[in-house]
DNA sequence: ACCGATATGTCAATCGTTTGACATTTTTAT
DNA sequence: ATAAAAATGTCAAACGATTGACATATCGGT
């Protein structure tokens, strides 16, 4: 049977209210009638009951934390970092892997609704969820526009797309490829292409856009990426994503194409996977120290005070990690 | 301002016990009621407070997830298999980063409880934390002992160790060493090394055991690796896990030793990231989906009924999936 | 001695929802 | 016509904790 307040009072020999007040250091207390509070809560394995405490108008202390899909380790080491950040400043996050399904983030959010969360962090991709609006809660999205009024963190995209075209022209690249996914209005992860596009175009040389969808799976993606790469002879590509890129390099060691001669590649994301298990591969790194504090820094702000004026807009810059395949 | 329960019942028309029972589905309810109630909710977008319903004795259909830190793969994707069978069957999780730290542990323990979890799935790797006896909850523990009630699930860590092992002798290797992580007292993972160990034994070779510390850097640890395959002319190497594989091969490249040639290299886990990004590495595959089914359905049971009699260990079996490298 | 501060107790209302007991009305079957 | 079933309403207690108002006792400073 599990220990009530009630309970702490007894063993304590105080009364209930007394309990109540050391728990959350209300009112006049001696330190005596303290420890006595707290060594009866140890000896009980007593916990207050959350539930009982945010009926009471106290905060759930409830994280929402939505993203595609955590098993890449791009989201992975995301949710990973917001999870730290969110748990020591006394914040508990719930998980939504709401993959490439409306439907499916439109139910958690509901759920994160029912659970009285007190915000969420929404980094899925899927479009057109208007309960995003309805619920009116403390939201920040990364890299995708919601509403006029959740702000969107993310990388310089941009500047990214940019810097890795640059790399690989200044590597001696010229006829130059992008293997990106779906654009998405309004994404800011279209600034990949947009600075990409912008590159060439200052330099007088073609774009070659190619679109890969995101529900292709990596199989898939991997045969489409060596169809490509067989009818055109790049000679330097950017992935928007470093995964992407690994496929890439796969496919140009089937082709006996050696990379960076004939080849250069720059993938982007630069997870600490990556630079730990791929340091070869040259990448734009996100920020993901950074990302995650912002995030959580933000919602935080909003938590504090819905209607505090936030920027609609928070863009980080991105780094070049130099490897060897560009 | 929230919509409550009685906002609905003015909306539809209704008392606000009529709308406890269509939302509880108890009790005499004429259809043209039931939709009357659930038209109010939408328009209200009324969730029912989880937490008064929890109040009330309902459970909170929280679920407790705790792995050392979800952005190594490997948990990244059983965390993220475990989510998605969760919350098909109308649970959710609170996702929790132990670390390699038990104070943290305890703490992330402590929090659930206040949370009233209905029950917990662990799976992080310290040890002596008393309190999962103490709180008598529902859990389940993965690839550690808890407790002599508590269930562990695992794969076939022996069959691993052996399978990888034969597979290194059979493609010609004799001087075989293993990569591993420290012994934990109990812990499945021991398997490994006690199946490289029988194997090799049987074959009268001589076991070469290289722990590896858990808190070493990946850089710290590719360093260890690159001085035991100089000092040691290995001509094959198990690891228990892929991301040390990852290392090996990198080093092997460093060295100039072709592989497998000159190095076999057998890992562990065979993450869907490894098969898809990484198929030219032999590795032994845990079965992910297999182990996150299993770890809900026994927790799923235990919640169902707390004296429900389960196995104290239940082993999954492992395939070696064959890519270049052995 | 007196007054203010300190310390703790009593009491009851409240949070949002559930639920059982009982009442009333309507509908349907015999 | 009557009885049983269906449908909905009323009412109040309860879940665990918080909290404000007020009471009482003790202690320390003036």
């Amino acid at each position: 049977m599990k220990p009530k307040l009630n309970d702490v009072a007894k063993l304590a020999g105080v009364s209930a209210t007394t309990v109540s007040r050391v728990i959350n250091n209300h009112g006049y207390l001696s330190s005596q009638t303290k420890e006595k509070v707290f060594a009866a809560m140890r000896e009980l394995h007593y916990q207050p009951n959350n539930m009982a405490r945010s009926l009471q108008g106290k905060n759930t202390r409830l994280i929402g934390v939505i993203f595609s899909d955590i098993s890449n380790p791009f989201f992975g080491e995301l949710v990973s970092r917001i999870e730290k950040i969110l748990f020591a400043k006394n914040y508990k996050v719930i998980l939504c892997n709401s993959a490439d399904d409306p439907q499916k983030e439109r139910d958690y959010l509901q759920m994160l609704m029912a659970n009285q969360v007190d915000g969420i962090i929404a980094g899925a991709h899927n479009l057109g969820i208007e309960e995003y609006q309805q619920y009116g809660l403390p939201i920040i999205s990364f890299d995708r526009y919601l509403s006029d009024n959740i702000p969107i963190v993310s990388s310089d995209n941009y500047q990214g797309g940019w810097l890795a075209t640059q790399t690989l022209h200044q590597a001696g690249a010229t006829n130059v490829a992008i293997f990106t996914g779906k654009s998405h209005a309004g994404s800011p992860t279209n600034g990949r292409r947009e600075g990409y596009e912008a590159y060439l175009t200052a330099q007088q040389l073609t774009p070659h856009v190619h679109e890969l969808p995101f529900e292709l799976t990596p199989a898939l993606k991997m045969m489409e990426i060596k169809t490509i790469m067989t009818q055109h002879q790049y000679d330097g590509i950017f992935c928007s994503d470093d995964l992407a890129a690994l496929l890439v390099l796969n496919v140009a060691q089937q082709l006996s194409l050696t990379v960076p001669e004939q080849l250069r590649v720059v993938g982007y994301d630069g997870t600490a996977l990556i630079r730990d298990y791929h340091s070869e591969l040259t990448t734009v790194e996100q920020p993901l120290a950074d990302i995650s504090t912002l995030l959580v820094s933000l919602l935080l702000q909003r938590i504090e005070d819905a209607n505090c004026t936030l920027e609609s807009k928070y863009t980080l810059p991105v780094k070049l990690i130099k490897g060897l395949t560009a």
